[in-house]
DNA sequence: GTCTATAGCTTGATAGAC
DNA sequence: GTCTATCAAGCTATAGAC
């Protein structure tokens, strides 16, 4: 993207682009150069440890991103159901109303054994226990709200793959929209 | 050696296996000679277009899979809720119960123009298709049994990615007890 | 239809000047 | 903190023997 070198605070924006639309294995140096504006040097200069700590730095970018910018609702006071349409609100513009790859998926391919791989399980965990929590507030069981939790985490990895693989943004944001009532609605569903 | 469709149908699952394990670009010749037992050129004489053709070969092959040994039960008799159980009970076969990725999700990473992003856009679009047609049998409103059909796919790719991510299979044989219900009960949700 | 050998380029990573 | 230059290893792809 720019061809003039990158300030520090948009560094791992960038990078974060191109290990989201390649994944790890397809991120390579040349795609991470040009994005980012800065030679390979300059780029060991900043990760010492190459790719795998760039990864790695992205990936705790994007954790404390969605902690702060969306996940920071659910600690405020109000109603469950308000603060987690709070967050749909948000997920909706993190992933750019459905035209962004999810980071933690695109991490999460080639060799299972890295702690790359364990950081992405590590997030996903913090994801599922950040949701089940406004579960349990909005009166549901706690065996019940891990699963809601697992089942909104379900809904919107998927709906971010299908959007990414046939264009249609539509079941994202209906995906989105959901979020709330799934999350705190009682009863069976 | 002979030609037989034994070893040719062997051959694509050997190289499924790459594909599905490090997506596109990921999948380097390497992997794939070690994971076929073929050399290089071996490669080149079953697949003269190169790497491209060879994920579009896999890519065809798993779609005539997922019609064959998957999607077959929706075109018999029977209530529909049956046939979809059926596909639910293939389709938690056919990943390996939860412990295979799925390659309509790995193959979509990297370049959005290319003759493999267009296809598996289209495998998806019959996927959708299928699931949208059976729950109009059941008894729904057209433009509910798309989103019914949409919310399926989300949830089936969701529930793929969460256990690859997290080790967890749960959520997706959950997932697939909740299909047949899913497309085919009437009313709200 | 498989193999060995290799071309030519790209990869991740490093050294050292400024 | 960036650059140019470079390395060994990897990459995709091809040529030609058997």
């Amino acid at each position: 993207m720019p061809r003039t070198p990158t300030e520090d605070s948009q560094l791992l924006e960038h990078l974060s682009e191109v290990f989201r639309e390649h994944g790890y294995e397809g991120a390579s140096l040349s795609l991470i150069s040009d994005a980012t504006g800065l030679g390979r040097a300059s780029l060991y200069h900043h990760f010492p440890g190459g790719k795998a700590e760039m990864a790695l730095a992205v990936l705790r970018h994007i954790d404390g991103r969605l902690a702060s910018e969306v996940l920071s609702p659910l600690s405020q006071t109000g109603k469950p159901e308000t603060r987690v349409r709070k967050v749909a609100e948000r997920l909706t513009d993190f992933y750019m109303r459905g035209t962004f790859s999810c980071l933690l998926d695109t991490l999460s391919l080639g060799d299972p054994n890295t702690e790359l791989r364990a950081a992405v399980k590590a997030s996903f965990e913090g994801l599922l226990e950040a949701f089940a929590k406004v579960s349990r507030e909005a009166g549901l069981a706690p065996s019940q709200a891990k699963r809601r939790a697992a089942d909104a985490v379900i809904r919107i990895q998927g709906s971010v793959v299908m959007a990414r693989a046939t264009g249609d943004t539509k079941p994202f944001l209906r995906t989105m929209k959901g979020l709330p009532q799934l999350l705190t609605s009682r009863g069976d569903r």
